[in-house]
DNA sequence: TATGAATGAGAGTTCATTCAT
DNA sequence: TATGAATGAACTCTCATTCAT
């Protein structure tokens, strides 16, 4: 009789899945703006009409994108929080599981830092908020663990937490998952000399002693 | 700031330069791909079509802005250089004067380093290559410092460098000129947290004491 | 009212008018070019897709709309002729009974008069040419009554036919179920209005004298 | 100076003319939502994207063709007014002169009155309000001379305006400006036949001597 | 029957770019 | 130089319709 294509398996379930998938490629690679649904639609292989079953409109598709890593990001704000008493020991785990969990999604976390300003109305008071949420949530850290010296008093919280969150996102700009480096030591490289680049531990008593003058 | 509108004498070169400086303006807070020459047209008073007696496209526009930051950047480390003979301190004086410099002129310098990815053909490679200057030039000196033991051992150079440079680019996502910071506090703060992140000094008397070997 | 999901008797023919009844609304609403199938498969609770088991094609649907229309407009024409001999008490109870009609089934009558331009090929003609029968029916009334002195010499029929029926086809632009008239004060003020508009019958109140039946 | 006019002759000054003209043509033929720019695009000769250099949306190009039909249809209300004192004579005035009006301009002005309802946002609040102005002129109108006995009793004003002017409106469902009757003519029976529908003006003289009490 | 995925054509709109004037 | 008209391609999105399940 006539020819029965289409003998492939996973048609069914995953078009939704798939095509979250292909805007999370093309938005990381080309950035939302210029990224086209075409783009997307190629890759999941229909019509770009046909992508309208699955979504309501391209900034839909963004926003789902977000919704997802923002629960998460939340998640390891809270559980931070609660593996450690010590401010800087809760800074200390959020960094490094914060940065796993960067490197281990990197196009769809970069999506959700980077691309996030393009949706409008009250989602994108939302992803501001958020963005927002987080920043303070290190700058607070970063706060307390000065309030009982374990961070060095010529730290500026607010400035601090802007550039080691800065430095964390700018790893989507360089990691290449087949590259040097796992996520691990990415993660574990970010969180030591983000510690470090604001810790007053290093052996304050003795280097005042025998080094009167830091260095600068 | 000087130009009037019919001077009649220095209108002239002076519409090349409104144009760069509206475009600056334009791709800065669009975003290259999202901007439209409209804009910019709408910025120095012409018709969109007239911006072709000053540029070749809007590509064009792009790659001007990048050239000239490029320039300078390249002095900055020439000159951090001979400013100093020790890697360290060669990186503090460059630390410290390109992030003045990235503050002090934050839209187009950002320009340069975020929107640089959407120049094509040579131009684009040219601007890749620079990328892996400043990258380079950096994590040659960490690597220096390191060997003088100035740069803790467990210190990725390459990594490191990335780090460091991504959280000054992240400088253009929050800082904003009539905010709480003046650009030497801010180039301060980062040039110190950056040295502090990556440094050995601190422990040195102790560390020659306790253990002969370095630290970690 | 009667169905309810799973009922398994009643499901199946009432699909069919229930289908009739919510395109009835939706192209009421917002006329039929500017309506879609999605807007009728969600008032009758099924998918898009599932219409055309009822029918053949959006135009299908209009024409069935139409089809109860113009029976039941014949039906009044014809009974108009039966209801009287003289040509302008059968234009009076002509115009009443079609008014009254009109007014309580607004949606759809209105769809027939005022959409069904938009069927094709032979249901055009169809739709026209019943068009053009209401307009003759009324002209040859008006024409008959003018024969015999009770319209007004300077009446052309053939206008006076378009503007009456105009003003009766007007109504679905202003009538509201639920506002100060009921549907028997319009077809009666309609009917009065559209007979005093061509009447030579001066006196209303010899007109009681002479003729023994008062109307309404 | 010696003035450099185009040779080209209509190319210049008229595209922008040509366009509402072609625009008025399309929305009247196939009605506004579905009309296409590429239709009026074919008729003015350019590509559909061309079009946005002298409109900028579809719903811009409906707006500039309402708003000059109000802008006339006010100066016939107000002009009407100043024509005469009697509020009949009044309205006799303005019935004939807007269908005048509107049967010259048959296009345009149908598309005012039927289409306009396709406007959004504002400009559909102002051409809601228009249309409750013109209804409330004929009302008013009809309202005065009933009570002083130049209208019949038993009209309803706010009835009669809708019919009288849903009357009017038909006139675009049938005129041709190549058929039998001319505007004046159209214009005329209109405005008889309308004043007629209401007139309480019966034959004096008849009346009088047959019916010594009021009609009604 | 009903679903839901997919199509294909076409809608309105934007924009970098060209070119005669 | 500068204009303004025009292009052509690409974009997001809509919709009537089909069809395997």
């Amino acid at each position: 009789m006539a020819t029965k294509r289409k003998s492939g398996v996973s048609d069914r379930r995953n078009r939704d899945s798939e095509l979250i998938a292909a805007a999370i490629t093309v938005f990381y690679e080309k950035g939302y703006a210029a990224a086209s649904l075409q783009d997307v639609a190629e890759i999941v292989g229909v019509l770009k009409g046909s992508l309208y079953h699955y979504i309501s409109s391209k900034e839909d598709l963004l926003a789902r994108i977000c919704v997802e890593s923002h629960a998460q990001a939340s998640v390891i704000m809270a559980e931070s929080l609660e593996s450690a008493d010590d401010p800087l020991d809760q800074l200390r785990v959020y960094l490094h599981r914060i940065a796993l969990w960067y490197v281990n999604n990197i196009e769809r976390v970069s999506i959700y830092f980077n691309e996030g300003k393009w949706l409008t109305g009250e989602r994108l008071s939302e992803v501001r908020t958020q963005g927002r949420e987080f920043h303070s949530f290190v700058r607070t850290l970063v706060d307390k663990a000065r309030s009982s010296d374990r961070v060095r008093d010529d730290i500026d919280p607010r400035v601090a937490a802007q550039l080691i969150l800065g430095s964390l996102n700018s790893v989507s700009t360089w990691y290449r998952p087949d590259g040097l480096y796992s996520p691990e030591e990415i993660a574990s490289a970010f969180t030591d000399m983000s510690l470090a680049s604001i810790s007053g531990e290093v052996p304050p008593v003795l280097s005042r002693v025998t080094a009167p003058d830091g260095d600068d």
